[in-house]
DNA sequence: GGGCTTTCGCTACGACCCGTAGCGTAATGC
DNA sequence: GCATTACGCTACGGGTCGTAGCGAAAGCCC
């Protein structure tokens, strides 16, 4: 072996030998997660991951390269959670998601990988694909299903000729100001902030007030 | 000694013996950011800083808990850097915050100490009070200037009886949006993306176009 | 100058984690 | 049964951690 991989493709097809025991990789996932908000990522370490797997440590050198790769495999496995039920409305929809992403923020295991990670991925190319590929990609769905559905009610103008970059603008601001508040700013996003935000959101700053 | 921070205070006044070292300190904290860019988080270790600094291992730690705290000052030297000069206008004004704000932030110390520190401190409540007096409460000073210009200007209403929420609301807007862009989208904060960020904030999604 | 106090650079230390190698064993496909 | 791969286990050299102890240096105060 040396693909240095997860499991994952069960067994990758004409391929001899014991395969890879997928139990140990949701082992592996949970047990980091599990150290993550014990210990944070400094005082995360792969020998106590696997102990508390029930694992060979070497077992998890095997699938991962390195402490990154695995927080931020751990990490991918939290964001899946998030879905879109669609509100009936723009702002009951942004209010929604916003109030979601927090709650998923809120989990402890959350924010101290997704900090560490993007810290790490900062001097390191391939984490940062790692990290578009597993995570940022996959959630951006969520602003395109919102786009979609406020477009059909008439909410807001479709210009289907540009439709790319202003995803990518929404993104951030939605994702960048509801990480910033409980991670940076340490202060709790809750019904009241989510209605303010989404309010600022959709009317600006010259109708919202200052 | 047990103090265990900076010399600062400039021989803390009624002490005796022999004062800390203040270039000792700018040398550490600069030799801090140098390895940060080079090594990343992870890969800093206090003795190398030690070493770049032309000092002892010993003399980091009389001064500094550990590698959280001394990352922690380190980043607040670099974002005092940022003023608000008066652009006329409160979209210039904004623009303008954002532009500066991203080019510190491309600076790759800023990116990594910043993630990596705000990651330590979600186990960390000692650290998370730092951040806040060190960095986040010295930098609100902008959007609480940029607001009373604006107010003065009669650009947005002037709400002088609750003034506190809005400004903790736009800073984790404005901030979040830059560092998510950055960060964790990994793309660059132009005077395209300025502008169009910008626009948003200040009209809405409704009037904008999503 | 003499004495007191504190910091300085240096060295050494036990403890821990790293990431890998080597072994014998277990679980598959042919 | 045989080849192949993953598994658990042990052991290893190398590096960092954070602290302790030492003599020397640099300030204050008399």
């Amino acid at each position: 072996m040396q693909s240095r991989t997860p499991a994952g493709g069960r067994t990758p097809a004409g391929r001899t030998g014991r395969p890879r025991s997928a139990a140990a990789d949701a082992a592996i996932l949970a047990a980091t997660r599990e150290a993550l908000v014990e210990l944070g990522w400094s005082g995360l370490t792969l020998g106590d991951v696997a102990l508390r797997a029930g694992v060979a440590k070497t077992t998890v050198y095997r699938r991962w390269q390195g402490k990154s790769e695995l927080v931020t495999d751990a990490l991918a496995t939290l964001f899946d959670e998030l879905v879109l039920p669609d509100r009936g409305s723009l702002r009951a929809d942004i209010e929604g998601v916003v109030l979601q992403f927090a709650r998923l923020l809120e989990q402890p295991a959350t924010k101290t990988a997704l900090m560490a990670v993007v810290a790490e991925a900062t001097h390191d190319e391939a984490l940062r694909g790692r990290i578009r590929e597993k995570i940022v990609g996959r959630q951006k769905r969520l602003v395109v299903e919102g786009r979609r559905r406020a477009q059909q009610r008439g909410e807001i103008p479709d210009d289907s000729t540009d439709p790319g970059p202003q995803i990518d603008l929404i993104f951030d601001v939605i994702a960048g100001a509801v990480v910033h508040r409980t991670l940076v700013s340490c202060e709790p996003v809750d019904t009241d902030w989510a209605a303010r935000f989404t309010t600022v959101l959709l009317d600006g700053l010259a109708v919202a007030g200052g």
